[in-house]
DNA sequence: CTGAAAGCGCTTACAG
DNA sequence: CTGAAAGCGCTTACAG
């Protein structure tokens, strides 16, 4: 078996020098274009492929992007994988994939190992631990960076963030159900001490207080069983609630699945929002109303932005909020 | 902003020659625990990083895998993705990702992009269609590929397939029913063509033949709205229909959503398994009886096969089956 | 617009 | 066990 051609087996092959192939590799006007013809069909005839570790060496850019995620398995983080990787093939780039499963030392090696391999870039949904540690390796290591969805930080040390407005996401919610008549509303799910729980649970608290209103807040985890357990609990103690806004869509599909077991007639008795439009919310009994983050449009823009980071330089604002908006179903009476 | 260090900066800091620096990254033996501390002291007084592209384009071996799925948007291979990343890192490779959206030209293209960074191994998922074009791309890389879930072939070309065992999960899923005592048990959901969905019906029309009854298939979509759909419509047209056999969990997730709003009692009226044992079917109301392919372990097993082709060169089975198993819980009435 | 030369940071024989 | 030399396949100035 012989080995691979490389670009002098193509110049020898087109009748140039090995400069002219590398140029037009590079898509360099300056070559004319009828050589450029000459050396694509030469390429093509010998069956030449591109090498890319040897111009990683020399040139010192490779055209990967480490994609570190807290959790593959959420479906929400999963959409944004296959969104994000999508765009950036687009641009040229290939994404190595990393998840940290919420394990911060984890996710230090798997840094680690992806700056070993010279990724051009880094997007990052963080474990949350270890962020001093975390953030100095990767000022240390000096790779373009940006944050998403969750921030990382330690004194004085922080990387651009790109996350949707949670807090204006509370905001709608609350005042959807609000406008739906809805008396009292509670907001269920989310750990207590995270960051993104607290900012979707602000713009409920700020409109609850806009309103004179007394709110209910029953954190815990972020799962469709913790939604049921809830449902239950609230139909037990607080039979008053007419109204929920749930941290994400699995605890609203929980909630929502725990229903008719108890009697209460989702979208009438209780109306119901989640958080994300995550698939499934779409096909819930009822339809689940939501907070969609637009998760396709965030992973372009993400895209863009570690793509113009690494070609052009530009540093990405410090912290950029991307658009949410309502989208009503029946869960909450909508429509 | 000084350069990064290389091997040659260890090699003076620790006092060796370049070459022992190399035979430490290596962890070859034949060096002295103690130069080999002194090395490795030396690296970390400096800050070195090691740097793949140097190693790859020397050694002619990568430590990337390729992984190309044909919808990563699918908890089912997500899940896959995010177990069979985590047990490739644990080997020493990373995992760079593909997502082919269904689409083969996308698929070619990502492969041949893959191919160009210098990945080690392929482990696909195909998207179907230009079956022959992309074996070919992939035979002439020479790279060793994996195929996992479902098969591409064409005329003489193959690659080994591992799998899990799909018709033994129709089988086991269609001998619970008949040991539960439905008496009509249909097949829902899986587009007719493929092979995939042609393996799990091939389980349940076996023992529905043994058992001299008359099967009932409705393919299509495997979606939680075909689920919904295809409920209504037994309920209609099939009311003799006790028990069904999804072909995916979504599909049945789909199916015991509707059952409430038809007046049928999931578990008791109409007896449900579906296939996959995805997350949320745990969380389902009622839980849902499923065939698990036990997905963590196929991954590990997908990961330990594929590093053995590179490392030792041992070819995979051109075709394995993995274990499955039925998970029984109340959609069937079970327990 | 094209050619000859050097070098990116490793690994690989090959001597000692 | 360690050192000096060559080379992996590109890109990058630098002449012409």
């Amino acid at each position: 078996m012989k080995q691979r051609p490389t670009i002098l087996d193509v110049a020898k092959q087109a009748g140039v020098s090995k400069s002219t192939v590398s140029l037009v590799l590079q898509g360099n006007p300056a070559v004319k274009e009828e050589t450029r013809k000459a050396v694509r069909q030469a390429m093509a005839d010998i069956g030449y492929v591109y090498n890319r570790s040897a111009a990683t060496l020399r040139s010192a850019t490779s055209g990967l992007i480490g994609l570190v995620i807290n959790d593959l398995r959420n479906p929400f983080f999963t959409e944004f994988a296959a969104s994000f990787q999508m765009a950036l093939s687009e641009a040229g780039f290939a994404t190595v994939l990393a998840n940290a499963d919420e394990d911060p030392a984890l996710q230090r090696r798997m840094i680690s190992s992806l700056v070993e391999h010279g990724v051009a870039g880094f997007i990052i949904s963080p474990s949350y631990g270890e962020e001093a540690e975390t953030l100095a390796l990767l000022a240390g290591s000096g790779t373009p960076t940006l944050q998403v969805f969750r921030t990382l930080e330690a004194e004085g040390a922080s990387l651009p963030v790109l996350a949707p407005d949670y807090l204006r996401g509370g905001r709608l919610a609350a005042e959807h159900l609000i406008a739906q008549g809805c008396r009292r509303i509670a907001f269920l799910g989310g750990l207590n001490d995270r960051p993104v729980t607290r900012e979707r649970m602000k713009g409920y608290l700020a409109v609850l207080e806009e309103q004179g209103r007394t709110p209910l807040v029953l954190t815990g985890q972020s799962t469709r069983a913790f939604g049921k357990a809830m449902a239950a609990r609230l139909h037990e103690q607080h039979p008053d609630v007419d109204g929920v806004i749930c941290f994400n869509d699995l605890v609203a599909l929980g909630v929502l699945s725990a229903c008719p077991g108890l009697g209460i007639r989702p979208g009438t008795d209780l109306r119901v929002v989640g958080f994300d439009d995550i698939e499934d919310s779409q096909d819930s009994v009822p339809p689940l109303s939501t907070i969609s983050c637009n998760i396709p449009d965030f992973a372009t823009e993400t895209a863009r932005q570690i793509v113009g980071w690494i070609r052009e330089g530009t540093l990405p604002p410090a912290r950029a909020l991307s658009p949410v908006r309502l989208i009503v179903r029946a869960s909450s009476g909508g429509a």
